[in-house]
DNA sequence: ATTTGTTGACTAAAAAAATAGTCGTATATT
DNA sequence: AATATACGACTATTTTTTTAGTCAACAAAT
C-alpha cells in the first residue's frame, strides 16, 4: 500500500483541498512562508504521478491540471489503521477508550457525541 | 515536540515492549528477519538518547541497560493529535464519525462499545 | 516573426535517515 | 596474566527524501 513522505503528504493535502489545479494554482494556495520553488512543487507532483496517486489533464492553454487519484479518506483510513496496529494492537475499542480519557470526555459528553454521530449517519447513509 | 523517524519509532516499540534491556536483549526481541546489525541498533539507541527519549543505567557486568524515557501513551497521543489536525481539521467528533463508518459499526454495536468503555473507565479512574 | 515568459521533464545538489564498520577498552575465560 | 570476546563511541557509507537548477518546447505579446 501507498506510503507518502512528508513532502508528498503535504502536496496531497494541497491537492485535496484544491480539488484540482495547475502547478501555479497549487503554489498560489500555499502560504507564502511555506512555498517552495515552482520546480520543487512540480517535482513532487511528478513523483506522485509516478506512484499513481495523481493524474493530469490538459488545460485550455499550456500545461496541465493536476488532481488527486488517491482519496483523502482512503489514505487517512489506511494511515489510521496502521497507527492502531502499531499503538493499540489493532483494537478499535482500546483506541476508543484512550480517546475518551485523552479528551476527558465525561459519559454525558460521550452520549452527546453519540447523538451527533447518529444524526450524521442518518443523513448520508 | 518530539518527532521519531521510522527506525527510531521501531526501536522505541521494542523498548516499550521490553520495558528495558541491553542492546543484546533488544536485538534478541527482534524477529530475525528484521534484525539489523548490532551497531545499527546501538546507533539508533544512541540517537534516541541524544534526543532525551531513552536513558540508561549500568548492568552488573559490561554495558548498559536502556529504557524508554518517553511513554508510549505520550507519543501516541501526540501522534494522534497531529493526525487529527491534518486529516480531521482538529475535530474529534469528525474522527469519531469517520470511525463509526469505517468500522461499519451499527448503532447497536456502538452502544455495546460504549458499555465497554464505561466499564473500563470506572475500573481505573 | 521575434522576443519574452511559462511549462514540464530531466538532472543535480543538498539534506536527512538508515545501516554498518572500526577501534579502543573493559570484561570474562582460561 | 594472556587472550578472546563484547561493548559503546565514533565515523563512514549508502539510501532515501527534499529542494532546486537547467533547458528545450511552447505560447503569448508586440
Amino acid at each position: 500500500m501507498v506510503e507518502l513522505t512528508k513532502a508528498e503528504e503535504q502536496m496531497m493535502q494541497y491537492l485535496w483541498k484544491l480539488g484540482e489545479g495547475t502547478v501555479q494554482e497549487v503554489m498560489a494556495s500555499m502560504e507564502e512562508k511555506k512555498r517552495p520553488s515552482r520546480t520543487t512543487v512540480s517535482t513532487v507532483i511528478r513523483l506522485l504521478e509516478e506512484k499513481g496517486l495523481v493524474g493530469h489533464k490538459p488545460t485550455t492553454g499550456r500545461g496541465y491540471i493536476y488532481y488527486p487519484l488517491l482519496k483523502k479518506e482512503e489514505y487517512s483510513h489506511h494511515y489510521l489503521k496502521n497507527f492502531i496496529k502499531r499503538y493499540f494492537d489493532n483494537s478499535f475499542s482500546s483506541l476508543a477508550c484512550f480517546f475518551v480519557r485523552e479528551n476527558n470526555l465525561s459519559m454525558k459528553e460521550l452520549d452527546e457525541l453519540l447523538e451527533e454521530i447518529k444524526k450524521g449517519s442518518e443523513t448520508d447513509k
